[in-house]
DNA sequence: CTACGATTGTTATGCTATTCACATTTTCCC
DNA sequence: GGGAAAATGTGAATAGCATAACAATCGTAG
C-alpha cells in the first residue's frame, strides 16, 4: 500500500514500540534485523509487524530483513519525531520536576520548553535550564515558543481547567498525569499516564 | 453471566477507568449514575460499560441506573484492591523519588513498603517514611513484607537485570517505567509507562 | 549458474470486540 | 392505578484486528 486510507490508531499506537526497540538495536550495532527478531524481543507476533509496516511502505528486503537505521529513520518520519518538538509542563510538583529534569525525552522527539505553575511561591524558581512561569503568561509564552503539546501534573481537581487553558492557548496535544478523564473538543489529543490503572490491571490476575 | 470463563483482558483494563470515575462521583456525593452518564464522562459507549460489567454480574437496577458506592466496592473487589498491597520501587532517583512520595496509590489499593537502590551513596537515606535498601536485601526483604508489585524506575540498560532479580524474589508483578520492553517468564505481569511512546503517538496525527 | 533457506508483503481466514436493538423492569407523575 | 420515561442486561449483527499461509524475492553456497 504506502498510502494513507485511515490507518488504524492501534497500529499508529505500537510504531513508537517498534522505534524504542530499533533505538536500542542502533545503540547495540546491529546493521539488519527481521519482523520475527523484533517480535521476540516485544512479545508481538512477526505477522503483525509485517502488517502494520506495509500500511505505510515497503521498508524491508526479502531473505534479508529491515535495515535497522533506515526502518528507525522512516518510522522517525511517519510519526514527526525526526524534528524536535518543545513542550509545556503545568504543575511543577513532585512529578512535574521529575519530568522538567528528565533526560530521555531528547533522544525520542521532544524538548521541555516551559514550565507553568499557579503557586506563586513557586514563580521564578529555576527547575533544570528553565524558570516556572505563572499561569497568566501560558498562553503568549506556548505561542511565542510555538509549543503544541503539554503534559499536566496538577491535582486531579485541577486538570480539567488546566486543560481548557490550554487548549484555548492553541495545545492540541495533553498527556494527561492526573487521575482524571478529559473533555476535550474535537481534534484535541489527549493520552494517560495512571499507574495506579495499571497496577490495578494486574492485581486481577494475583492471587490475594 | 456472572461467572469467569476468560474475562478479554482488554476488559479488565477499563475497569480500573471506571473505577477512578465512580471514585470521583462518591467525592462529589451523587448517589446513582448510569451507563449512559459514566460512559458521557469517559469517552466510552453506555454499551460498551453495560456490557464489560456484565462480565462480573448484575450490578445496576433498570430504570435507575448504578448505586455509585456499590458498583465501587464491587469492582474493587474484583480487581482486588479492596485491600492494600504494598510495593517495591527500585530505583531512587528523580522519579523514583516522585513515586516514593506520591500520595494517591493509598486510596486506589496499594503502598510504597520498600525502596531499593544499587548507588552506595543513596543507602540508608530517608525518603518519605522510608530507608533506602541495597540490592542485596531485595529478597529478602520483600519477602518479609509479602511484596508481590514492584515498580521499576532504573535506567534502561539496567531494567532486564532487576526485573530477572525480582521476579527470583517472587514478585510477580511489573510496572516498568524504563524505556524498554522486559522478557518475563509466563505468570509474570508486566505493565508499561512509557511518556515519551504516548507522545510519539499524538505527534502522529498533529500536522507538523 | 542453480538450488535452497530466509524473509518480505499481502491476501485469505478466523477471531475478538463493539455496537445495535429490544424485551424487561423500575420509577415517577398525573 | 396506569402509562410514559428511563434504564438495564443480552443476543444478534457489525466492524475491526490478528493470525495463518503463501507466492515472490533476495542472498549465498556450492
Ligand atoms: N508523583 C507521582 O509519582 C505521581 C504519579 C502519578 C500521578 N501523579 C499525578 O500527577 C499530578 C501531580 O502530582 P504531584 O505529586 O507532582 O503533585 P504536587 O501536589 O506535588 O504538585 C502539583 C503542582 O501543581 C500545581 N498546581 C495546582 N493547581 C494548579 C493550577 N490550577 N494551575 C497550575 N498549577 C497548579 C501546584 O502548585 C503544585 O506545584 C497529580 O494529579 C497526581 O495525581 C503523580
Ligand atoms: N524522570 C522521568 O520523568 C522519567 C519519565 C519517564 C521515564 N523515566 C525512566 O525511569 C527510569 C528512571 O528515571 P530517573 O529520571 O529517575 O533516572 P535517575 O538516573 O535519576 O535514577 C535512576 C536510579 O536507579 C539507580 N540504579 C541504577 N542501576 C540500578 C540497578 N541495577 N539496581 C538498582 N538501582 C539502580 C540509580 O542509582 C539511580 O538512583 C529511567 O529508565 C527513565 O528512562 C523517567
Amino acid at each position: 500500500m504506502g498510502t494513507r486510507a485511515s490507518i488504524p490508531d492501534i497500529v499508529i499506537g505500537r510504531l513508537p514500540i517498534y522505534l524504542r526497540a530499533l533505538g536500542r538495536m542502533i545503540q547495540e550495532e546491529r546493521e539488519y534485523t527481521s519482523s520475527h527478531e523484533l517480535g521476540e524481543r516485544l512479545g508481538i507476533s512477526s505477522a503483525q509487524i509485517r502488517k502494520d509496516l506495509s500500511h505505510f511502505g515497503e521498508f524491508g528486503k526479502q531473505g534479508t530483513g529491515y535495515n535497522v537505521q533506515y526502518l528507525y529513520e522512516q518510522i522517525r518520519h511517519i510519526l514527526k519525531v525526526d524534528h524536535e518538538w518543545p513542550m509545556a509542563v503545568v504543575g511543577v510538583g513532585d512529578l512535574g520536576r521529575a519530568i522538567a529534569h528528565y533526560r530521555g525525552f531528547q533522544a525520542r522527539g521532544f524538548r521541555v520548553a516551559a514550565l507553568f505553575d499557579a503557586d506563586p511561591k513557586l514563580l521564578g524558581e529555576r527547575v533544570g535550564n528553565l524558570t516556572v512561569l505563572p499561569m497568566d503568561q501560558l498562553a503568549a509564552e506556548t505561542q511565542r515558543l510555538g509549543i503544541r503539546i503539554a503534559m499536566i501534573a496538577v491535582p486531579a481537581a485541577e486538570a480539567q481547567a488546566v486543560a481548557d487553558r490550554l487548549i484555548e492557548a492553541g495545545v492540541t496535544a495533553l498527556l494527561n498525569y492526573a487521575p482524571i478523564s478529559l473533555a476535550v473538543p474535537e481534534g484535541v489529543h489527549v493520552q494517560y499516564i495512571d499507574p495506579a490503572a495499571h497496577l490495578q490491571h494486574m492485581t486481577f490476575y494475583l492471587t490475594p
